[in-house]
RNA sequence: CGCGGGGUAGAGCAGUCUGGUAGCUCGUCGGGCUCAUAACCCGGAGGUCGUUGGUUCGAAUCCUUCCCCCGCAA
C-alpha cells in the first residue's frame, strides 16, 4: 500500500510538529492540508511571524488554515474530505464534532496516561523522571485522554534537557507513526484505554515556576534548571540582579556554604551551593545582558557577588 | 508610539550622577620561577569610549540624531 493513498488533515504549532510535519511529506504521505495558530506578532519589534508548521507548509506549498477559533470555525473542513486528522501540539481543542466524525489522531510526547497536557517534556525533567515516550492515540473530548493505540519509550539521561530531550523524542514519532499509520488507513485500530488511576498532569510553566530555589533537595534544584533549559529558562535572584541559568552541570563536591550562596569558580562554572553540595552553572544571563559564560561573568560584575546568596 | 537595561582593548565589566592623563579581571605576546597547576612573579602590545551634531578652555561623562543588543510585558 502506497503511503499517498489517503488524506491526511495534519493540525500543529511549534518545532515539534514541524518536524512531525516534515517527515510525514518527506515520506511521501498525502497531507492535504495543514491547519496550524495564527501568525503571532513577536519580539520587542511586534514582528509578524509564521508558525513553524506553517513555514514548512508554506515551503511545500500546501494549503494552510489559521483559524482563531477552530471550535467556532471548522466547517471548512468537510470540503477537504480528509481520510485521518492528525494533530501534534496545535494549540486548541479540537470540537467533538471533528472527534466524531473524523478518524482524529493525536500525537502526544509522553506515555500517557501520564504527563496529560501542554508540556509533557518540561515536566518528565523537571520531576526527575528517568524515561518519557511518545504516545499515538484516538482523539477525545477530555485533553488527552483518548484510547492509546501505540506508544514507545525514551530514556531520560541525567544530562538531558528539554532540547535534546524533544530531538530524541521527535526520532521516537518518526520511528512510531509508520507503524501505526498504514493499519489506520485500512481501518484497524487497535486501541486501548487509559487507566485513569494511572493519570498526571504535566501542565504548561507558568511564570512562578520560572523561579528557581536553592532551598531544596540537590537532584530536584538540577532538574528544575534543566528542565527550562532552553525555554524559557529559570532565574535566580542575587543582590536585585535577576540571572537567568542557561546550563546546569552536577557536582560530586561538597560546601559547608548555605544553600543559594554563589561560592566561587570551579571546574570552569559557577559552583552554588545546594544541600551542602555544588551545582555548577556554565552559561548565564544577567537581565538586560547577553548569555556570557561563567569565567566571563565572574571576570566582570561576577566578583562582587561571590559569597551572597540567591534568595 | 507598550515598559526598562545596555553598547568603553580579543572577552566580561567599572568609570557617567559630581566634565579634567582610559581603569579592573581575564585572554594574548615576551621573559622568569615551579615536580606540578585553570598556579605565581616581571614586562609589553592592544581603545578615535556604537553613530551624528551641539555645549565647553576641555566630553566616555552634559544635551541631541540615528543604528544595534538584551530583559520584561504581550
Amino acid at each position: 500500500m502506497k503511503n499517498n493513498a489517503k488524506k491526511i488533515l495534519f493540525m500543529g504549532t511549534p518545532y515539534f510538529a514541524e518536524k512531525i510535519l516534515t517527515f510525514l511529506l518527506v515520506s511521501g504521505y498525502n497531507v492535504a492540508a495543514v491547519i496550524s495558530q495564527p501568525d503571532k506578532l513577536v519580539g520587542r519589534k511586534q514582528i509578524l511571524e509564521m508558525t513553524p508548521v506553517k513555514k514548512v507548509a508554506v515551503e511545500y506549498n500546501l494549503i494552510v488554515f489559521q483559524p482563531y477559533k477552530i471550535k467556532e470555525d471548522y466547517q471548512f473542513i468537510d470540503e477537504l474530505k480528509p481520510d485521518i486528522i492528525l494533530t501534534c501540539a496545535y494549540g486548541q481543542i479540537i470540537p467533538k464534532e471533528l472527534i466524531e466524525k473524523y478518524l482524529c489522531i493525536n500525537v502526544h510526547a509522553s506515555l500517557l496516561p501520564r504527563l496529560r497536557g501542554g508540556a509533557p517534556m518540561h515536566r518528565a525533567i523537571i520531576n526527575g523522571d528517568d524515561k518519557t515516550g511518545v504516545t499515538i492515540m484516538r482523539m477525545a473530548q477530555k485533553m488527552d485522554a483518548g484510547a492509546i493505540i501505540k506508544q514507545k519509550e525514551v530514556v531520560i539521561e541525567k544530562h538531558d534537557n528539554v532540547a535534546t530531550l524533544q530531538e530524541k523524542l521527535i526520532i521516537c514519532a518518526q520511528e512510531l507513526l509508520p507503524e501505526v499509520l498504514p493499519d489506520l488507513f485500512l481501518g484497524i485500530i487497535n486501541e486501548t484505554e487509559q487507566d485513569e488511576s494511572q493519570v498526571t498532569f504535566g501542565y504548561n510553566i507558568s511564570k512562578e515556576e520560572e523561579f528557581i530555589s536553592f532551598d531544596r533537595d540537590y537532584l530536584s534544584v538540577y532538574n528544575h534548571i534543566r528542565g527550562l533549559i532552553p525555554w524559557p529558562v529559570g532565574y535566580g535572584i542575587i543582590d536585585n540582579v535577576k540571572v537567568r541559568f542557561h546550563e546546569v552541570m552536577l557536582s560530586q563536591e561538597e560546601t559547608a556554604h548555605q544553600n543559594g550562596t554563589l561560592v566561587g569558580i570551579n571546574n570552569g562554572a559557577l559552583a552554588i551551593a545546594v544541600a551542602n553540595r555544588l551545582l555548577l552553572i556554565k552559561k548565564l544571563q544577567v537581565e538586560g545582558r547577553n548569555i556570557i559564560s561563567a569565567r566571563d561573568f565572574i571576570n566582570g560584575q561576577g566578583k562582587s557577588l561571590i559569597n551572597k546568596r540567591f534568595m
